[in-house]
DNA sequence: TTCCAGGAGCATC
DNA sequence: GATGCTCATGGA
């Protein structure tokens, strides 16, 4: 069993739930299991602490896992303000997660044009198909697949998981990484807007899609994904114009935009954007 | 039946 | 660079 305290800025729920990631379930008792860099995992949020018992990882993937080294006291106080502030209420505990870029990458390229239950659903297909057996607690669950284990495989292959117009891109993506033309190695080394232009040379990546593999698999914070629900918040509680988003949101959540936008989507998402 | 979902590619202007 | 159409699939 792996501890993290983060001083009372956890809550399982919200960190699972608020859409930044889709391999976690909760179970009877509250806790969640769910796969992350080829582990398995069962997780419960306790006082702000995060228990953690895993098919392995150690304390330091979890640690990197779930941003232990985030400030979130620090954080809130930075972005609050009167709209944001019942946001950060409302997902007090929700903590953006480093994914494995390589997952992430794909799993941004799946919800393009779909939903989340069905997203989820797709991801879960992929790996069942393609990805190493992992067993933990007597139950069997599957690691996400390498970029080689997809890269040789056909439109066909990927036919079962019924991602539709997707499935050229996850194989373009595949092809890509696992035959050294884009490097994941070198992104996580480069200034985001040129990770940014280098994610998009692969099929299915345009800017929104980017922008979530920067946030949520190279742990950049300022980064501010905008998608249909986010541009619905800002034209609806904000009064502001999808044409001056992109000025609005840097000068308005700075460093941490990425937090505000999750705040954002998790809060707007569940309780609506109107009255 | 029609509309929509954590968009992006492509043609056209 | 902006606009409009199209892309699979499944649930509401």
């Amino acid at each position: 069993m792996i501890t993290i305290d983060t001083g009372g800025h956890f809550d399982a729920s919200h960190t699972f739930l608020c859409g930044q990631c889709f391999r976690w379930d909760e179970a009877e008792d509250g806790a969640f299991v769910g796969i992350a860099g080829g582990y398995a995992a069962r997780v419960l949020g306790q006082d702000g602490k995060i228990l953690i018992d895993a098919s392995g990882g150690g304390e330091n993937f979890w640690r990197r896992y779930f941003g232990a080294d985030c400030d979130y006291a620090k954080i809130k106080a930075e972005i609050g303000s009167e709209i944001l502030n019942p946001c950060i209420d409302f997902g007090s505990g929700i903590r953006i997660l480093r994914q494995d870029i390589w997952e992430t990458l794909v799993s941004y390229i799946i919800s393009a044009n779909n939903n989340i239950p069905r997203i989820k659903k797709i991801i879960a297909s992929l790996c069942e198909n393609f990805g190493e057996k992992i067993d933990f607690g007597g139950k069997t669950y599957y690691a996400f697949p390498t970029p080689e284990a997809i890269a040789g495989l056909s439109l066909s292959d990927l036919a079962p998981l019924r991602a539709g117009f997707r499935d050229k891109y996850i194989l373009d993506a595949a092809q890509k990484v696992a035959g050294g033309e884009i490097s994941l190695s070198e992104l996580e080394e480069m200034p985001s807007d040129l990770a940014a232009q280098e994610l998009m040379r692969i099929k299915g990546i345009g800017k929104k899609v980017a922008d979530c593999i920067l946030l949520f698999g190279l742990g950049r914070y300022e980064i501010f994904p905008k998608d249909v629900w986010i541009y619905r918040i800002l034209n609806e509680v904000y009064s502001v114009d999808k044409s001056d988003a992109d000025d609005f949101v840097r000068d308005t959540f700075g460093q941490y935009g990425g937090m505000a936008q999750q705040y954002l989507y998790y809060y707007y998402r569940e309780n609506g954007t109107k009255e």
